[in-house]
DNA sequence: GCGATCCTGGCC
DNA sequence: GGCCAGGATCGC
């Protein structure tokens, strides 16, 4: 489900909860722990005060006091809501009560989010790390650092490439879709086939897609909703995304949909070449 | 690089 | 009942 503006927005929305106390911590019996467990994510929780929540690509990095971290990751389906009183959800995962009877609540009916653990400053370290490159709106992402990880992959098709969180981070399907659109490239070209000119394009047109995703409060298809349970506006924004046989938004041209790598691609064949 | 796979729920 | 879904990993 959430790409980066959703998981940002989610971010954004949970700052009520920074410098609370955690009272006490709820992990259900399917919880999605990776690389953890339920005994260690209580021990770095509770009694702890929240310092900081940060943000990685799709990752979520919750820091507590005592320099532990959590991570999470929402997965397809997975939301992050603060409450104010005891609810029962069927796919509550993790819930924080922290002081002032306040409730953050990992909701996740897939199960294809990630619960993780990791000592601050030992990121690098984790497995998640290793296949997580900078996110397209991170400081240290420039465009020459992204060319250069581009062309080790000179056999992979461009929406592959948007889609390969070690090359770049942040875009989903969404909104691979519509920066594919924007940069006006046909989704199936192979980087190789790619001037740096229009990588350059790609590049530029992802930061662009991704931070008025986040101005708009993210994208909600169904489900998506911040920590505050307010939808994201983004959809009414999207050019090409779920518009299969209609114009895209902008009256451009025809979307259709292909399949690529088992996952559908909205564009426009008359615009993106 | 590609396809299968992990899950549940909603929709046709 | 079958198909599809905003993600990422693990085989081959």
């Amino acid at each position: 489900m959430p790409e980066l503006p959703e998981v940002e927005c989610t971010r954004l929305s949970l700052a009520p909860l920074l410098g609370k106390k955690v009272e006490c911590v709820f992990l259900s019996q399917k919880a999605p722990i990776k690389y953890s467990t339920t005994h260690k994510i209580k021990e770095i929780i509770t009694g702890k005060d929240l310092h900081d929540i940060n943000r990685k690509g799709k990752y979520l990095f919750f820091l507590f006091e005592d320099e532990n971290e959590l991570i999470l990751h929402l997965g397809m389906s997975g939301k992050l809501v603060i409450e104010d009183k005891s609810s029962r959800h069927k796919h509550c995962h993790l819930e924080l009560k922290f002081s002032e009877h306040l409730f953050l609540r990992f909701i996740d009916p897939r199960r294809f989010g990630i619960l993780s653990h990791c000592q601050k400053d030992q990121w690098t370290n984790h497995p998640y790390s290793k296949n997580l490159a900078f996110d397209y709106l991170a400081d240290e992402m420039h465009f020459s650092h992204f060319l250069k990880k581009c062309r080790r992959h000179p056999k992979t098709n461009l929406k592959s490439l948007c889609l390969n969180q070690s090359i770049a981070s942040g875009l989903g399907n969404i909104y691979a879709c519509e920066s594919l659109y924007h940069a006006k490239l046909d989704p199936r070209r192979l980087v190789n086939d790619c001037t740096d000119l229009e990588l350059k394009s790609l590049f530029f047109a992802a930061k662009k897609i991704l931070n008025l995703g986040i101005k708009k409060g993210g994208t909600t298809l169904r489900d998506y909703v911040n920590g505050k349970g307010h939808r994201g506006d983004m959809k009414r924004f999207l050019k090409v995304y779920d518009r299969e046989s209609l114009l895209s938004l902008d009256h451009k041209g025809k979307v259709e949909k292909i399949v690529q790598q088992n996952r559908s691609t909205f564009w426009v064949p008359t615009i993106q070449v």
